[in-house]
DNA sequence: TTTTTTACTAAACAGCGTTCAGTAGATTAA
DNA sequence: TTAATCTACTGAACGCTGTTTAGTAAAAAA
């Protein structure tokens, strides 16, 4: 039946065309700022129309951080095959932080931006996330191996170094780095980052 | 002139009004999810009145994170007189983190929150949150006359650990420990902070 | 007592997310 | 080919948002 398969194709075409379209007037005006509306108005379609494709905002949302996850997950799987746990850790950090400073929005929507959770996160991305956090837990275990963190709660040594990173960037995404304002602010943060790193190598 | 002095303090009492009541709602609701109208409704004046004694919502919530640093500073004010600094730098990252965990409506609304930082978030509120900061430079510069974080750079050591329990906190306050959901959420948090300590008293 | 000032509000504007009855056109069935 | 059905879409509305403005009743000053 060739009709019923175009009009699927059809379907999927403007999926894409509506989440193309909303990804990048999100990423130029920001997540709250791009209305329904916008996107209908940028699609040439009535808003009712995105209705038919997403359930609502967060659903048409939750799409767009999947591909954030997507993203930030071929970000962090750089990380290079160093022998050396701690090293991996460090380009680890790096890998983050250059992930969040060069898609502040994805970053923003993922980790940052209060949405409904409920939600189980479009399972795709919810995968990708916990795949990712794995990649952060797979070192710190090889760390610990390796003598490093001893008698500490691997999942604790984990969250600890993630909040590093995202405290590090969130402060520079949410433009809070006023007390710095004489700084430079790559400076700052990858200053922070290397403090850091003094810090693995002597745990 | 006894008329003018009563007007002046009418004047005073609404603004407190509006303040205590949008701090009750915002605290109970959210800030994103406390409108005009429902502060109008609270005080039980029309919308328009709340414009007479402020220029628009933001500068109302400017005035609340204005409160929220107050009541931050009183915290961060609590650090003991311990001697040794980075025991000092311990307690007070987890005074931090009590306040946030204490007052998270606050804490979004000063550090999170996306807000048009260009008016310079009211003067007092911004000398507050200078002298916070001036808390933990103060120790820091303390560790490093102690010999500690030998050949760092002071702001990004205290940026550093600044950015770790703003990313702790954030984390929490925003909802973004599902990957950790079979953990105790504040056994993940302090023991975050425990590892750091660790981490603190080898530098 | 009359004029002016003050404190306030009703109503509107333009935006928002979302819903729903209705429709034009494509597809299918007779 | 014609009639019936189904599909994709939309106009208009609902109730919400922040904000502005013209107008008013009461208080203060003249």
């Amino acid at each position: 039946m060739g009709i019923a398969d175009r009009k699927e194709r059809e379907k999927k075409e403007m999926r894409e065309l509506i989440l193309k379209t909303a990804t990048n007037l999100f990423i130029e005006k920001g997540y709250e700022k791009t209305s329904m509306r916008n996107i209908a108005e940028a699609i040439e379609y009535s808003p009712a129309t995105i209705y038919l494709y997403f359930k609502d905002k967060n659903e048409l949302f939750y799409a767009l951080s999947e591909e954030g996850f997507r993203k930030f997950f071929s970000y962090l799987g750089q990380v290079s095959d160093q022998i050396n746990p701690i090293e991996r850790l460090k380009i680890l950090g790096r890998a983050y932080v250059k992930f969040a400073l060069t898609h502040p929005g994805y970053y923003d929507l993922m980790f940052i931006l209060r949405a409904p959770m409920e939600t189980s996160h479009t399972e795709t991305g919810w995968e990708l996330g916990m795949k990712s956090h794995g990649v952060l837990t797979g070192i710190v275990a090889d760390c610990i191996n390796d003598g490093h963190f001893k008698g500490k709660n691997p999942e604790q040594v984990a969250f600890m170094i993630w909040s590093l990173v995202h405290g590090i960037v969130s402060f520079k995404i949410r433009d809070r780095l006023k007390m710095y304002e004489d700084h430079d602010h790559d400076e700052l943060l990858y200053g922070a980052l290397d403090v850091f790193d003094t810090m693995l190598e002597r745990i």
